[in-house]
DNA sequence: GACCGTCCCGCACGATCGTGCTAATTTCGC
DNA sequence: GCGAAATTAGCACGATCGTGCGGGACGGTC
């Protein structure tokens, strides 16, 4: 199918320009199509970037949480969440694409808006269900709002996507671990 | 000067279109001038998205950066940064400005980005210096990296970012508040 | 009252945006 | 091979983008 070629195009423009700096013309050009014979396949704009944003998603489920729910419960679990979620934002496709989305529309009702919304979510529940799991098997502590997990590891891998992307600073990848690391230490029951 | 008039009206703007999506027809009839009117102040785009950073950045510092400095050393003044800055971004302009502008033009070279990502360092240069200026107070431990610190709590903010302006959490502030005392417990030279 | 500088507007330009319509081409079941 | 269905290209539209030029409106200086 051309069209996931296409999609795959618009994923890799999207994570450099944005999805709003998404055009459809440059994009277009970049596929080595016509303007019109691109459009075809996705009946308006909206709908290229909910597609840009599905494809984001899948990328990220597969390279990210499918693998972490290989792993066995509790500790090894969330590190393996955290280093492929680590390399996949440091080797660019899929993660930053979710930052930039979430700050471009995040004053932007509409449908786009919307499923970046349940995306993120989303994401919330799948990491709270698995610090929640961790808790079960006696590896976290119980007095924690799963959520409150959830939003601390979600802060470390933003601060890690500015320094790394916009500071390019090389000490970024280990500033990042050294705060998992200290968050790690706060989950642990005997504290 | 009308010019200032503008420029403020423009910060609104970018703060909810984003930097990126801050034209100049939309901020000339919101500012009831015309085009070429307005674009008359500054002489291109990018002069004018400048304008609108520096006057961000005036706003960040009088109205977080000075208040802290203001207050004694140590835990006092890392308190009332964090306060402050809590209360500027959850109010809207100034804070969320920025990062929008970090990941609008992390991946675009021009006068822009190396701006934001001047002013970014001169932030964590100040947030480094708050923090050094407590430990010699003896409040922090001294085995920590500065620049650490100004990591760590900017990752708190972006994720507060986050869930305040997009997912509109109504526990974005205490999921913020929890994670801020876990860092400021971390600081703790007993440790 | 003439002169000059600053500020602002009207207007126009080329480019590009998102979106359609129509026609040509390709693909594919029979 | 043929007809139908899907895919792509050509072209055009109104709108808006950033950017320029020429010229009024106004104020202060001789």
């Amino acid at each position: 199918m051309t069209r996931q070629a296409v999609i795959d195009r618009a994923v890799e423009i999207a994570g450099r320009l944005g999805v709003a700096g998404l055009t459809i013309g440059s994009l277009a050009s970049a596929s080595e199509m016509s303007k019109s014979g691109l459009y075809a396949h996705f009946r308006s704009k909206e709908a290229l970037q909910l597609a840009v944003l599905g494809s984001a998603r899948e990328r990220f489920v597969d390279q990210v949480i499918r693998p972490a729910l290989a792993a066995p419960r509790g500790e090894p679990r969330v590190r393996t969440l955290f280093e492929r979620w680590l390399v996949t934002s440091s080797s660019g496709s899929a993660g930053c694409l979710f930052v930039s989305a979430a700050t471009e529309f995040d004053d932007q009702p509409g449908p786009v808006r919307d499923q970046v919304v349940r995306d993120h979510w989303d994401l919330v529940e799948s990491l709270a269900q698995v610090y929640r799991s961790g808790v079960k098997e006696g590896a976290f502590r119980e007095d924690l709002a799963p959520e409150q997990f959830a939003h601390d590891l979600h802060g470390l891998m933003l601060a890690h996507f500015h320094a790394f992307r916009l500071l390019r600073d090389p000490a970024a990848e280990t500033r990042t671990r050294f705060a998992f690391e200290r968050l790690m230490r706060s989950l642990q029951p005997d504290d």
